[in-house]
RNA sequence: GCCGGGGUGGCGGAAUGGCAGACGCAACGGACUUAAAAUCCGUUGGAGGGAAACUUCCGUGAGGGUUCGAGUCCCUCUCCCGGCACCA
């Protein structure tokens, strides 16, 4: 009677694995369920209980819907490329190929034990060339279509190690390995055009099943918001200040123009030496600006809450409005890259100009009435003053009739801005996917020999690499995939290049085009390239000719469910929705969107509450709990421990708690097959119905902590009604558990005379009119409170019921001097007397 | 500051506007055992009354409102978590 759990889960993984049960059919007759978990990065630390907590709610679902008759796919991959792996190798000197393979090979025997049933036949490596060779295709049709591009950025740069960093290995401003301070260093990226695609990844967002809390954080990512552009005129010269602003209102009340130390205007007025222009502090000026340049994103955001600023003196601005002169300013609290890097200073009507205003001695003029701006600035709509023949209007009016008033004097224009940045590309690394690019410079000279006049663009068609010009050749289609060479030193160069650059064989190449010397591109495509469009992959992993068959993908997709951590909302998510849609564009995806369901799990924490981590010596090894308890057990305690989407502690005694109810299971349908011959009694069928409803009302709305309470409720039930089970309540129970607890109901059900498997049965339907019972709770209120329960047959009428608890002795008790002036009835739930 | 989501026993958490605290953990009492573990049975929001079956009052962060009735809806405040953050 022992419920031997490791013997019963190996038994049964065994049989699923030989039998091929769950992989997906190329049946397209059968209605299909696309269930989608994020493909796990697979790092050195092995599974984490994070992991398991994911992939066990879902695999859950994917077996019921199996069950169902669906035609179910639940694939599995791996995420491979990124800089965990590099760094080991730079530190062991093991070979990120080689610490990849094992790691995967690690990951894989965990999810094995866990019993997961992924299709094992669709597996996917983004490291894999075979992968990748499409992953580089994708870069090379954005790069067709103009998308991808190159451009001068910052980046985050070590001065000690001399390497770029990406953003995670910036901790607190400073480099997480030697903690110097970051610097900002300009460099040339690949960038990909994501903003192009801003407002449909907005508005698409309509008819998708996400998280509410999803969509509004894309939305806010994105950051889309209207306002109007103004052009301020610079004194004595043809340059114009274009300012992006959403409060055309408050124009009457700027009393400067501040620019981003970035803004072009700087850097040539500091270039110019005609005398009417010239900066008079010229040399303070230039000491400011390069003291903003090497402050890293922190310093400038984080830390420097104090803004700070210097004044152009000499060069003022006209207000198109009332043609105001103001001065100039250059502080590097204005962001240069989004609205043109440019603002108008409006001290009465924002806290950042009010702030500023104060510090430097600005003036501060009011006019939007309504607050009282010697104490402080008055943010909110009002009614205009001081604002010529604007006055009286209200902040609403007075914007549409300033921005029609400056579009006629085309000074001015309606404008969107988006927060959303173009996406920085390229990674100086050695582990990731080569970039499959190549600069010629005999190309270049072609086309200037052969074209004078010249129509190729900067940063499209050639790129100038240390002064001089070159072509930029895309790597032709037939010759991908570019594969990444294997080298021996992934130590950085020292010069902000990847490892690549050191490998003159491989950087040296014949150009496609021209046949002459050539050089690739070194740097390589972060980790969201892979996972930008690995579930299209899934549908048809081994094509060679595409990234998958057209009409598989048309089959398969959308994802019917996807699954993945909050953290991946704005990157991963809207990336690959981004990259989707393109695809989609040029004719290879199916349909705009991706994922139509999209929900996330919570992290899993510590005992002590704190995030798992090596240091704190207090991660749980799944791995360890699948020994001790099974694989069964783990399952259904990760789906128990609190609401899906919710953080949750890990606690030790929960696990046993969910162990015990299994072996409670294990305990009933054991006992209850010594003598099969029973009858279900109608309390018992009742309460299997109510579970089966239950389930499938919960399991919709990805709840899969209270279908567990259920079951344990009804195991509570049924092992105090022993003799009223029979077989269909029994097999209705087993197979309901099926997707929970996997082995051993498998187990179970061979036991008890069926023939295996049980994921070949079908998924069993309520019967509405058995979830009802003959007998009812009705509740009995007194002016809302409750004063009493009675038990009564069902359907029974008002009349009837109020003569009946009329008689009862509380009910008398409470009424006693009253009089009842209203009542109010719910058949077979409630009634209430109100004396009131 | 802005945008989300929350605050319910000792703990994790349940509750289509209608029985607050399901289910699990922990704790306590008991059974089994030489003993412990495991297992099983019982008790368990607080305060009061009763010998007892039982019974009364209070109770879902704070205050107000809507309603016959509010953990649930509305307003104000407060604290916590997540995201964004000088985005004009």
């Amino acid at each position: 009677m022992e419920y031997d759990f490791a013997k019963v889960e190996k038994k049964w993984q065994k049989y699923w694995e030989k039998k091929n049960l769950f992989s997906a059919s190329s049946d397209k007759e059968k209605p299909k369920t696309y269930i989608l978990i994020e493909f796990p990065y697979p790092s050195g630390e092995g599974l984490h209980v994070g992991h398991c907590r994911s992939y066990s709610a879902l695999d859950a679902v994917a077996r019921k819907k199996r069950m169902e008759g669906y035609n179910v796919l639940y694939p599995i991959g791996w995420d491979a490329f990124g800089l965990p792996t590099e760094n080991y190798a730079l530190k062991t000197g093991v070979h990120p190929k080689i610490a990849t393979e094992k790691n995967i090979a690690n990951f894989k025997k965990s999810l094995k034990s866990l019993g997961i049933s992924f299709d094992w036949n669709r597996e996917i490596n983004t490291t894999d060339p075979k992968y990748y060779k499409w992953t580089q295709w994708i870069f090379l049709q954005f790069f067709k279509k103009g998308l991808a591009y190159q451009a001068e950025i910052p980046i985050n740069w070590c001065p000690s190690c001399k390497i770029g960093l990406a953003n995670e290995e910036v901790v607190e401003g400073k480099c997480e390995r030697c903690e110097s301070e970051v610097k900002r260093e300009k460099r040339k990226q690949w960038m990909l055009k994501i903003t192009k695609y801003a407002d449909r990844l907005i508005e698409d967002l309509n008819g998708l099943n996400y998280l509410e809390k999803i969509k509004a954080q894309q939305i806010n990512w994105i950051g889309k918001s209207y306002g109007t552009e103004i052009d301020f005129k610079v004194e004595n010269c043809e340059n114009i200040i274009k300012v992006f602003t959403t409060r055309t209102d408050t124009i009457f009340g700027v009393t400067a123009v501040v620019l981003a130390p970035e803004h072009p205007l700087v850097a040539s007025l500091l270039r110019i030496q005609n005398s009417e222009l010239r900066i008079k502090n010229y040399g303070e000026v230039k000491t400011y600006i390069e003291q903003s340049k090497e402050k890293s994103e922190f310093e400038r955001t984080q830390l420097a809450k104090e803004k700070t600023g210097i004044e152009l003196k000499g060069i003022r601005a006209i207000n198109p409005l009332n043609s105001e002169r103001v001065p100039v300013w250059v502080g590097d609290y204005v962001v240069g890259t989004y609205g043109g890097g440019a603002v108008m200073v409006v001290p009465a009507h924002d806290y950042r100009d009010y702030d500023f205003a104060k510090k430097y001695g600005l003036k501060i003029r009011e006019v939007v009435a309504g607050g009282n701006i010697s104490q402080e600035a008055f943010t909110d709509y009002g009614v205009l003053i001081n604002s010529g023949k604007f006055n009286q209007l209200s902040s609403q009016e007075a914007q549409e009739k300033i921005t029609d008033w400056l579009e006629k004097k085309g000074s001015g224009r309606k404008k969107i801005q988006y927060k959303l940045r173009d996406w920085v590309f390229s990674r100086q690394h050695y582990w990731g996917e080569p970039i499959p690019i190549v600069y010629c410079r005999r190309c270049w000279e072609n086309q200037s020999l052969i074209k004078s006049g010249t129509k190729s663009r900067l940063n499209y068609d050639y790129t100038i690499i240390k002064g001089k010009e070159y072509m930029i050749v895309p790597v032709p289609e037939k010759d991908l995939p570019v594969e990444l060479p294997y080298v021996e030193k992934y130590q950085p160069t020292g010069t902000g290049e990847s490892p690549l650059a050191n490998l003159k064989e491989w950087v040296n190449v014949n150009c496609p085009k021209c046949g002459g010397p050539a050089k690739r591109e070194t740097d390589t495509m972060p980790n969201w390239a892979g996972s930008n469009w690995y579930f299209m992959r899934y549908t048809d992993p081994e094509n060679e000719n595409s990234l998958a068959n057209q009409e598989k993908l048309k089959y398969w997709m959308p994802v019917d469910w996807y699954n993945g951590g909050m953290e991946h909302t704005t990157l991963h998510l809207l990336y690959s929705r981004f990259c989707y849609k393109f695809l989609y564009d040029i004719g290879i995806a199916p349909t705009k969107e991706p994922y139509q369901k999209r929900t996330a799990h919570g992290m899993v924490l510590a005992e002590d509450g704190r995030k798992m981590s090596k240091s704190f010596g207090n991660v749980i090894n799944p791995e360890k709990i699948i020994k001790a308890y099974g694989a069964d057990t783990l399952r259904i305690y990760e789906m128990f421990m609190g609401p899906f989407d919710q953080t949750i502690a890990w606690n030790a005694q929960g696990v046993k708690g969910c162990y015990r109810f299994l072996q409670r299971v294990w305990e009933l349908v054991l006992d209850w097959s010594k003598d099969k011959n029973k009858t279900s009694s109608s309390k018992v069928i009742k309460a299997v119905h109510q579970l089966n409803k239950k389930i499938n009302d919960d399991l919709e709305k990805a709840k899969f902590n209270t279908p567990i309470a259920a079951f344990m409720e009804f195991i509570n039930f049924a092992l105090r009604n022993k003799k009223g089970i029979g077989r269909d309540a029994i097999e209705r129970m087993l197979k309901l558990l099926a997707p929970f607890a996997p082995h051993l109901t498998e187990e179970l059900w061979e036991r008890i005379g069926n023939s295996p498997s049980i994921f070949s049965h079908s998924y069993p339907q309520y019967d509405k009119k058995c979830t009802l019972a003959e007998e009812i709770t009705l509740i009995v209120q007194i002016d809302g409170k409750l004063r009493a329960r009675l038990k009564l047959p069902f359907n029974l009428t008002e009349d009837k019921i109020k003569e009946k608890i009329l008689t009862d002795r509380r009910v008398q008790n409470f009424l006693a001097g009253k009089k009842i002036k209203k009542t109010i009835f719910l058949v077979n739930r409630l009634i209430n007397l109100v004396t009131r």
